[in-house]
DNA sequence: AGATTTTGATTGAACGTTCAGTCAGAATAT
DNA sequence: ATATTCTGACTGAACGTTCAATCAAAATCT
């Protein structure tokens, strides 16, 4: 439980740049996660990923340097994973609804450490402008793919009416609160509650497509059982 | 914009005790709110309340005891307000779940500063068992009495079958998530916002009594202006 | 050999806490 | 009423510790 990657022959020397930052990044993640953002020291993430100190910070130049690259390390991890399940599904509005949800509670991405890191990056980011121009980058484009969605379904059933804007708030907004429960009832509050309480919204918004909803929500319980625990 | 509370004798030494903490832990909510948990420090805290750090040492202990305290005071000041709606509510579930709603967004306690020192404290909160514990407390009280609410409700509408503890947290999800969205967008996102979208979803999950929710929702924005603002 | 990567030892700054002492007002004595 | 004692509130200066960052030397790779 102490190092974060593990290498067949634990001392070699002069790994690739990209790798070396890589496992110092999982390792702040992973101090960041346990310690809290107060309480993180370059000397614990340091001992995390099994080197030294000024290792560190050879590789990044400043504590804040790696700070800032763990977070847009999460960033990135996030905006691909919806990414790619958007290429995935069919070019249908519901399906595309069902699938930015499907994708933001996959399980490498609402990993304990990752949860408990974004919350402390949010939680800082009032105090510091790139945390929240990063945080805010990564949102914005999601938040226009998912509205964009709703308004197209609300065309689709004839109710244009009626505001996609404020219904694609409601569906994120729900997503972050149920993310701040898997971090604070780890114990009792796993992928598969997510997934059920956002589906249950879901339908609840678009009841003529309920039928169509539920068997999406059947489908993402069935490949992967109740609370997943994948790494990266 | 300096000192929290002002006092018409600016410099009257022997203040009432209680008097004193309670300005002690405003100056912390400030200077937790203005540079984020990992740059708050006494020193800052005693600029922030125009007395000298060695006061604050001599109030509250440590500076630990000193954020607990401030933690219990955010969590009591919540708990105190939803119990006063609920109290002032009639005895009529539908009316119960809006007057939740309504206290989670009363101006008072959306102030920026308190969002965003609540936000702090939750993302430290993994990594500290005394916070996590005085988090839970309160969320779980407030969650029980609106899951009983909702319970209620589905059963006057004859739909009992369905899962009220879940439409439950998905109300109670979708508050955590919008207070995100008044912490991030606090320019563009504001208490009239936040009703709205939280009442558009109650609509949704109680079709049948959209009207009154409406009329509720109405009452609510009319009697204060979108984005509140007051301090204390 | 020369360039790159890694480290232990070190440094200066910042932090929470301690402490001896000041001050104002209440309590008590005269 | 005035003087004296006592106590809680408050402070500036200092202490010991912790932390991020530096640096020169060692190790490793090309």
């Amino acid at each position: 439980m102490i190092s974060v990657v593990e290498t067949a022959e634990p001392r070699r020397r002069k790994a690739p740049r990209a790798f070396r930052r890589r496992q110092i990044v999982e390792a702040t993640i992973d101090a960041i996660s346990r310690f809290g953002f107060a309480d993180t020291t370059l000397a614990e993430v340091a001992r995390l990923a099994g080197m030294s100190q000024a290792s560190l910070i050879f590789h990044f130049r400043t504590k804040d340097a790696l700070l800032v690259e763990t977070l847009r390390h999460l960033s990135e991890e996030h905006r691909a994973a919806w990414r790619a399940a958007l290429a995935a599904a069919p070019e249908e509005p519901l399906a595309r609804i069902c699938a930015l949800i499907a994708a933001d509670f996959e399980p490498r991405l609402i990993a304990h450490r990752k949860v408990a890191a974004w919350h402390a990056f949010w939680a800082e980011a009032k105090a510091r402008p790139t945390y929240m121009q990063i945080c805010g980058e990564r949102d914005e484009e999601r938040a226009a793919v998912l509205a964009e969605a709703c308004a197209a379904l609300l065309a689709e059933l004839g109710r244009s009416a009626e505001p996609a804007e404020d219904i694609a708030a409601a569906i994120d907004g729900l997503c972050d609160g149920l993310w701040q429960r898997l971090l604070m009832e780890r114990r009792s509050f796993g992928r598969g509650d997510g997934l059920r309480i956002m589906f249950l919204q879901l339908r609840a918004h678009f009841p003529e497509r309920a039928a169509e909803i539920e068997a999406a929500a059947e489908g993402l319980s069935r490949r992967r059982s109740q609370r997943g625990k994948s790494g990266t």
